[in-house]
DNA sequence: ATGAAAGCGCTAACAA
DNA sequence: TTGTTAGCGCTTTCAT
């Protein structure tokens, strides 16, 4: 049982080559009769299009890159996961990246990705350089960001209103009545950091406020060491803005199991994400959403309609959502 | 900037087309003179070859297609992402293939696996029937299920030695001195779950005892009932051995969170695979290790050997692996 | 070792 | 609507 081709259908079914080839392209011309007579012959011999062969003709392989560079953050299995099952309704499917976060090897795997001629391309979290996103763009590729943003780069990103984001979380710590409050912000590298830490500090520079602010990477380690760093200081704060969940529960175990502090009377704490073990009894953890379900569906509206009409400019979208309070924070003062 | 061919490549370089392929071509051979003109043209001219040309050649495609469920069980995104990497070095690349586990779904998503010409599956912790699976080997596919087997099936699989293991927990949890031990059983139509429980349930009736057992579908909410229903029985257990760490965390959770129980004076708790997350102060979790990493190299080394040889006969890998005490047990009693 | 030529399985432009 | 023809970009005989 070895190969099919559409030249054994058609002289099963009685007719040219390219009448099959017309049955099986969406949007070719064929009388009923003859669809029905290939459709007929193609079951019986179980035959399926070459998608690669196809792929060289049209210069469309369903195949979409996704550029990912670390999956222990639990938001990204999650992404990964609801983008795949997306792109797999329509057709396409993710082949995947891992693309350490050095320089060399974001350059390796941009020619990787032009070698299958994927169709677009996904970046997730992954820190593009703008000049090789740029390339994607002048090789015709689409690009969305997914959870960065870009400066000033005519390139798509799907991101949550990550500015907002940090002014809400600011605002909320100060209706709790906290004094000090400090930072451990994500990787100042990324938009994504940047972002929430800009928000958050603007918002509390507004009410006379200047935070403590240590870079934690996205890095479980560096958010540890960052816990101790502020806690041991000469004036701990009493709350905490995690710049992600990830980087939060390693402050959570630090706080609790290493120096003994309860939260949240003693500090309290809030992440950003809201994967699903933030909600887990055992961390239960106040943080900002980012709406998983909706980011992945805008990304992918963004990325299939510029593949289908590739002069449709790029987009920068931004999604908004709310904090949801759980256990690790007081609650405002009434 | 659109796509160089080889043709150009060949012009530029003043030899034949096929020349060109030659230097690009493996184990083809060219005279050193030859392919250093060719290189320089190629690069200058910032030629690479064609994946889907050449695939449709060869009928290599250099694709493995990755099947999976879900992605919220932590040890899978780790699997995956070891996976990617290691098969990234050798030259190949994973597509992703979501199948929730229903009947149709695989047999649609094993039709595009063939579509896409995939040189080899792995299929991580997916239900697929031997019909399907055979039906692939059928079609000179090589498969390889990742942490699951198959009973008398002519696959390869590597899973860990879940026999064992269950045996391991079980006389564990003996000598210890615990009496009443149960177990909420991972999905028992999987073989992970069913070897995990007769390992342990062999061990534990030639104690002279037999464990109440649940089955957890390897699902949060299914093992914190089994959880309640186990603790609020007539006679509660002193001990669970749970199926799997993702379940064993919910088991955790209720008992502390909702019942008010101590880990592990009142109930001790016994994991499986040891992800990440089993290792935070939060859980603590004693759980059997899976070796993700010796797994997914032997994974890569049975597909990569079998699509280099198809003769080589199917081979079913098991990983022994040692138990990790940490805090959810009291430790053998001395 | 090299070039010419024959396709891999398909889609698309062209006639009929 | 349909069949015929010409490639997509490459690997692989087959001669030389």
């Amino acid at each position: 049982m070895s190969k099919i081709t559409s030249l054994q259908v058609a002289k099963r079914a009685g007719v040219s080559q390219s009448a099959v080839s017309r049955v099986f392209t969406p949007g070719a011309s064929a009388s009923a009769r003859t669809a029905e007579k290939v459709r007929q012959a193609a079951t019986e011999l179980g035959y399926r299009p070459n998608m690669m062969a196809r792929a060289m003709i049209t210069g469309k392989s369903r195949i979409i890159g996704l550029v990912v560079a670390y999956l222990d953050n639990q938001f990204y299995p999650l992404a990964l996961q609801l983008l795949s099952k997306a792109l797999q309704e329509k057709g396409y499917h993710i082949l995947v990246f891992t693309a350490s976060n050095s320089q060399g090897a974001a350059e390796e795997v941009m020619q990787e990705l032009l070698d299958y001629q994927v169709d677009g391309i996904i970046t997730a979290s992954v820190g593009m350089t703008n000049d090789l996103t740029m390339r994607c763009t002048a090789a015709g590729i689409p690009v969305v960001m997914f959870n960065r943003g870009q400066e000033g780069a005519d390139i798509s990103s799907v991101t949550s209103a990550n500015l907002l984001g940090g002014k809400t979380v600011a605002e909320y710590l100060l209706a709790c009545g906290h004094q000090t409050i400090a930072h451990i912000s994500g990787w100042s590298g990324s938009s994504t950091g940047r972002d929430r830490q800009t928000g958050f500090c603007d918002a509390l520079n507004a009410a006379g406020k200047a935070p403590q602010i240590i870079d934690g990477m996205f890095d479980r380690d560096t958010a540890a060491a960052a816990t101790r760093t502020l806690m041991e200081s000469a004036t701990p704060p009493d709350a905490i803005f995690v710049g992600n969940d990830h980087m939060a529960f390693a402050v959570l175990d630090t706080l609790r199991h290493e120096l003994g502090l309860r939260v949240p009377s003693d500090v309290a704490v809030i992440g950003y994400d809201d994967v699903p073990l933030a909600a887990w009894p055992a961390y239960n953890l106040t943080t900002m959403r980012q709406p998983v379900n909706r980011m992945v569906q805008a990304t992918v509206d963004t990325l299939l309609t510029r593949i289908e009409d590739p002069t449709t400019p790029a987009r920068r979208i931004e999604i908004e959502s709310p904090l949801i309070a759980r256990g690790t924070t007081k609650g405002p003062i009434t």
